[in-house]
RNA sequence: GGGAGUUUAGCUCAGCUGGUUCAGAGCAUCUGCCUUACAAGCAGAGGGUCGGGGGUUCGAACCCCUCAACUCCCA
């Protein structure tokens, strides 16, 4: 059967992947060789694969698989995150369309609808991830909320409470009015919004039509203002310290007071103080000991303080307030004003500041190894650039509340035995903490009156453990497993997720385990459209990447995906990168459709192709060092284009053509079985970016029998480097480049033979003269002493080459050209001896730079005369 | 408001300690070729005051100052 011109991935893409499962060989066990370990960033158990897992799994892919090519135990453990947040918007909206609501459901049976769901339809992801030939070790897949993890999760509170780490208290939060649940601060996405300055009048109590103006955004918390603040040093407002005014529409008496937090440029210079809903109120609260009146119900709208206008949506209150006071009197007038207003990462709702009561950990002792060890490059980042990030991060690291009133997540394992504060005790099971209620009380507690507290976890209270949990590290200290893969080497990841998650990582490693948890941070970019948008499923922007896979071939994806996306760099995607990528497996392809194809009987080398075969390893040899470099370096997309060049330029363009027979011709034995060596080694540096085609081709050049995979090849070790023999190859190629040229300039079809002559090869022949001759197409290549005229010409390294024309030939164009290029060279000779005639040049420089000017300047001298006999000779 | 980063060819980016690795790569473009591995290809070519201005130096894409634009992080 002929070989198709044209690879069809979709052919072997599934067949390969089964046999590397069926082999074992993504599954991992401690041995006695080096571990590599990576622990892939869990994806939302509800998620589908995206451009940004895209570029991320491959990354982490290239990485295991040259990895285990380099003998090392490679590991790469995958899973899924429960996402607590997401998840259970996701749920209760589902049980929505059902007709069911979240409140008609108890705990329990709302769990047990998410469980359904989850077996049913969580993981998608990973499935799609086998699609992209992702090695990971399935028999370690892990979930954040699987029996043993979440025995880690729960252990690690009540470790960091009974450490005084972890405490409960009344405080100002972040409130989501939709997901009806506390958010961290990371959660909280500011962004600038045309909103509205509202001037509001508020009377001076006990004095006749005083009245003084405050500048607000949020007229709807006028209902909650406890005082009002002017600067100390405010001249305007000196005669009413001490004055108290009156509220609008509460009708509510309130001090002024005098506080220097206070802008007196910004609007009227007076701030109306609402401890209850504002972050700087709340401090200036409780600096000046005042109440608070929370206004708001959790779902956002308004309570019983908020009058006539309670049970109403704190938006619509601020348009029906601007209504009342304005008819009142009370609005002086409003300004266009542009403000920071915080949004929630999930929900997109507007965050609420609200006081409420929960738990926090203490973060200044545990940011302290954690900072130091990425400062101190024991844990290096990928580009070193988000080490700053990453400083001021842990430099100002704030409390972490870690409650979220949600049920789908690690129940906070506190359990109440009154109605007081401090009522709780913190304990694994109902069990324990009856006796240690009673430990505590001395008052034996049965465990049915002992109520679990009904919050759960931040999600990211159980993601910052993964790498110690996923090997049992906390429920099973020092097992073996966690013993050998602990400490991680690379985490790849986005930079936004910095906080979030490598941070507390590296907290959760040095308390947990007194190490890092990785070596190195390797932070992609973010995936972005051609206009420069984040791809995202809400702007539709973003390709299905299972789509893609099936157009272009996983491995046309993940060198589309690789050739232009160095660390920290965002990658603007474009498919015609992935066209590239499959236009480099299809290249691949056809070599091995060339090379099959060729019959092999036993006659002598060509000694074009001994010369090839030399150079060619030596290139082979160094190049495989820069890719290791580029490697070492995380410079992954040089490393790709470096492998890339490697085979299209140089074996492709320049060894094959060497190589090759003429048509219908048979090849020497020993020029094949060297050809076919070179491929293998090729294909086995092209296998981590492109999985399936090289295993396929590794198999069709005759691997099948030896019963091997180019999976587990060895990554090959660098030989010898004969650094002359490519500097002659140089030269070779641009004596070619030079014909060629001179062909496409005159027309000249490349069928034709050229006789080409050169001048001034001293001793014996051109390095390369039979390559020269079989890729020039000469029919001769001869050494003369004497220029020759009425020719072509051009010269390299003091040495001329002529081809003699043809039967009609364009002098004019020709003389023309040298001419230009005379020009070019006697400017060139200016700017050298311009420098070599200054004094101080020549006594400043080293004289290594001095030397190379004279040596300039002697080959310009020498070129011109060259260019300036020819043009004599063409008359 | 505070901090970090970026600005080099049409696009995406390299460019290390200031000097032959110094103005580069890939893609795109243009021009020839359906040359028996590949037109998803081959061969050639043209593209840049290195964001603007100033300075240091014998010498600056690189160091310093300044202005501008963009991006990100934090409040």
């Amino acid at each position: 059967m002929e070989t198709p011109k044209i690879f069809e991935p979709g052919k072997i893409e599934e067949k390969w992947y089964a046999h590397w499962m069926e082999k074992g060989y993504f599954h991992s066990v401690p041995d006695n060789r080096e571990p590599y370990t990576i622990v892939i960033p869990p994806p939302n158990i509800t998620g589908v694969l995206h451009m940004g897992h895209m570029l991320n799994s491959t990354i982490q892919d290239v990485l295991i698989r040259r990895a285990r090519m380099l003998g090392k135990n490679a590991c790469w453990v995958p899973g899924t995150d429960h996402a607590s947040i997401a998840t259970e918007a996701k749920i209760v909206q589902k049980l929505k369309a059902e007709g069911i609501q979240k409140s008609d459901l108890t705990r329990d049976e709302f769990l047990g609808h998410a469980f359904k769901w989850k077996d049913k339809h969580g993981g998608i992801i990973l499935e799609q991830l086998k699609k992209l030939g992702a090695s990971c070790d399935w028999e370690r897949t892990h979930f954040t909320m699987d029996k043993e993890y979440s025995e880690s999760v729960v252990n690690v509170f009540i470790d960091l409470f009974n450490k005084g780490k972890i405490y409960r208290g009344v405080r100002m939060v972040n409130w989501d009015p939709e997901a009806l649940t506390a958010v961290s601060d990371e959660e909280v996405i500011y962004k600038e919004v045309n909103s509205r300055l509202f001037y509001v009048r508020y009377k001076i109590d006990g004095l006749d039509d005083e009245w003084i103006t405050i500048a607000t955004t949020r007229p709807e918390t006028i209902l909650g203002d406890t005082a009002i603040c002017v600067n100390p040093l405010d001249k305007r407002f000196i005669h009413l310290h001490g004055k108290s005014v009156i509220v609008p529409i509460a009708n509510r008496i309130v001090p002024i007071l005098t506080d220097d937090y206070v802008d007196m440029e910004f609007g009227t210079g007076c701030l109306k103080i609402t401890p209850a809903h504002d972050i700087n109120d709340y401090e200036i609260g409780r600096k000046f000991n005042l109440a608070s009146i929370d206004l708001f119900n959790e779902n956002g709208t308004l309570n019983e303080y908020g009058l006539h206008y309670q049970g109403v949506d704190r938006f619509e209150v601020r348009k029906l307030i601007e209504k009342e006071l304005h008819e009142t009197g009370f609005l002086s007038k409003t300004e266009d004003h542009i403000n920071k207003v915080g949004f929630s990462e999930r929900t997109k709702a507007v965050i609420e500041p609200k006081l409420s009561m929960q738990w926090f950990v203490d973060m200044k002792d545990l940011a302290k190894p954690a900072l130091e060890n990425v400062m101190n490059n024991s844990i290096q980042f990928y580009p070193e650039k988000f080490k700053n990030t990453y400083r001021h991060w842990m430099e100002n690291v704030k409390d972490w509340c870690i409650s979220r009133q949600l049920w789908w997540g690690h129940r906070i394992p506190a359990w109440y035995y009154g109605e007081g504060v401090n009522d709780f005790v913190v304990a694994l099971t109902a069990e324990k903490a009856a006796s240690l209620a009673q430990e505590k009380t001395g008052v034996a507690y049965k465990v049915e009156a002992l109520r679990q507290d009904e919050d759960v976890l931040d999600t990211w209270f159980s993601s910052w453990l993964w790498p110690i949990s996923v090997f049992n590290g906390l429920t099973q200290p020092n097992n073996p497993e966690i013993n050998y893969y602990y400490p991680t080497n690379d985490l790849v990841t986005g930079p936004d997720i910095m906080f979030f998650w490598v941070a507390r990582m590296v907290m959760a490693g040095y308390e947990y385990k007194g190490d890092m948890p990785f070596k190195n941070v390797y932070y992609t970019g973010i995936v972005r459209d051609k206009l420069g948008r984040k791809m995202s499923k809400s702007l539709g922007n973003s390709p299905d990447p299972i789509a893609l896979i099936e157009q272009y071939g996983a491995d046309g994806v993940r060198v589309g995906v690789l050739i232009s996306s160095p660390a920290g760099n965002d990658l603007p995607f474009d498919t015609s990168q992935c066209e590239q990528g499959r236009n480099f497996t299809n290249k691949l392809w056809n070599v091995y459709r060339l090379v099959s194809a060729w019959e092999v009987v036993d006659f002598e080398q060509p000694h074009s192709a001994n010369l090839a075969i030399d150079w060619f390893e030596s290139k082979l040899n160094k190049t495989l060092l820069e890719i290791n470099d580029a490697f070492d370096k995380f410079r992954i997309s040089d490393a790709l284009m470096l492998t890339y060049k490697l085979i299209w330029d140089d074996f492709c363009s320049w060894y094959l053509e060497i190589i090759k027979p003429g048509y219908e011709q048979p090849i020497d034995k020993l020029s094949k079985e060297v050809t076919i060596a070179f491929f293998e080694k090729l294909l086995i540096l092209v296998h981590p970016f492109a999985p399936f085609i090289t295993e396929e081709l590794w198999h069709l050049i005759g691997n099948d029998k030896k019963e091997n995979d180019i999976i587990v090849a060895s990554w090959p070790k660098a030989g010898k480097i004969d650094d002359a023999l490519l500097l002659n190859f140089n030269q070779c190629e641009e004596v070619v480049s030079n014909i060629r040229n001179i062909r496409k300039q005159q027309n000249i079809a490349n069928k034709v033979k050229l006789a080409l002559f050169v001048k001034g090869q001293v001793n014996g022949q051109l390095n390369f003269h039979s390559v020269i001759i079989k890729l020039g197409n000469l029919s001769t290549l001869e050494y003369i002493n004497e220029s020759m005229k009425g020719a072509f010409s051009f010269v390299l390294e003091g040495k001329e080459f002529f081809i003699p024309f043809g039967e009609e030939m364009d002098t004019a164009a020709e003389k023309d050209k040298i001419l230009a290029e005379l020009e070019y060279i006697k400017g060139f000779l200016k700017s050298v001896q311009g420098k070599l005639s200054n004094e101080k040049f020549v006594s400043s420089a080293p004289s290594s730079v001095v030397e190379s000017e004279k040596k300039k300047e002697q080959d310009a001298l020498s070129t011109i005369d060259i260019l300036t006999k020819k043009i004599a000779d063409l008359g």
